[in-house]
DNA sequence: TAACTGTACTATTGAAGTTAATACAGCGAA
DNA sequence: TTCGCTGTATTAACTTCAATAGTACAGTTA
């Protein structure tokens, strides 16, 4: 669990949010599990508890998780504000592409076929994404 | 034309690069239009010129600009590939955001609203977008 | 007390991104 | 040619930030 990329250019406490935000999301962690303790999880993935600690503490201020100290670090219940921002948030990021979109030519029906092919997906990808191909112009 | 924001964490080049890239989107500037020179915009935007060709430079590898050495940079025509190239990496940029609103439980018919909401707008906003607010956790 | 937990702070290293300064090379007209 | 424009290349300086290291402090629990 948990496995880091020394070759992507994302830092690593960003990779670590990621994972933990995805186990929370698939429900491998439930409210009020404790995670690792900063130092363990550190020695864990031989990183600074630093670089833990910065994780843990911008996911508590993301709402996902809770830290008591001297206890540990939990995940936090999930509450109708804390899901609203999250939403609020990824649907801003998807505002500028599709307005792109339409500035290419691109009409309102084939994008929606897109997002529904999307959405249908299993498979979640943070950003460590299937690269088909990127670009590529002669 | 073309007002940089020192304020922008984002950086210059990048700056220049999205309102170039979208006066062309507008058809601001026509094709085979010529740009300002390197050296001008610079003094313009007072800059380096190494900024401007960075900027140029960007934009000549992603099909918008073709340069001739002692000529100029000049609005590249349209081509399939590079329209097709840009619709993907748009495309691309999309698909986390709704795999993690699926995981969140937004349903698809609600994307899709909120989808041709944004796309129904008038107004375009590469990144300088009207921030109405942004979260706020209690 | 002892051993764990989170938290805070400073300092340093290293890498990457950004901008700057300068020199070189092609084009076109006087 | 010469002059003045154009893009291009290279190197250096500067800034920012991620990551680590070390240390210290504070709360919890057995």
């Amino acid at each position: 669990m948990l496995q880091l990329d020394y070759s992507n250019p994302q830092p690593l406490y960003e990779q670590i949010k990621e994972k933990i935000k995805e186990m929370i999301f698939r429900g491998l962690l439930p409210t009020h599990q404790q995670l690792p303790s900063v130092r363990e999880l550190a020695a864990m993935l031989t990183v600074n508890p630093n670089t833990i600690q910065k994780a843990y503490r911008d996911l508590e201020s993301q709402g996902y998780l809770y830290s008591v100290r001297g206890k540990g670090n939990f995940v936090a219940a999930p509450t109708q504000d804390h899901i609203a921002s999250q939403v609020e948030t990824l649907l801003k990021e998807m505002i500028g592409p599709i307005k792109k979109l339409r500035l290419l030519g691109v009409t309102l029906e084939t994008i929606q076929n897109l997002v529904a092919g999307a959405y249908e997906e299993k498979s979640f990808s943070g950003q460590a994404g299937h690269d088909h191909h990127e670009g590529g112009r002669p």
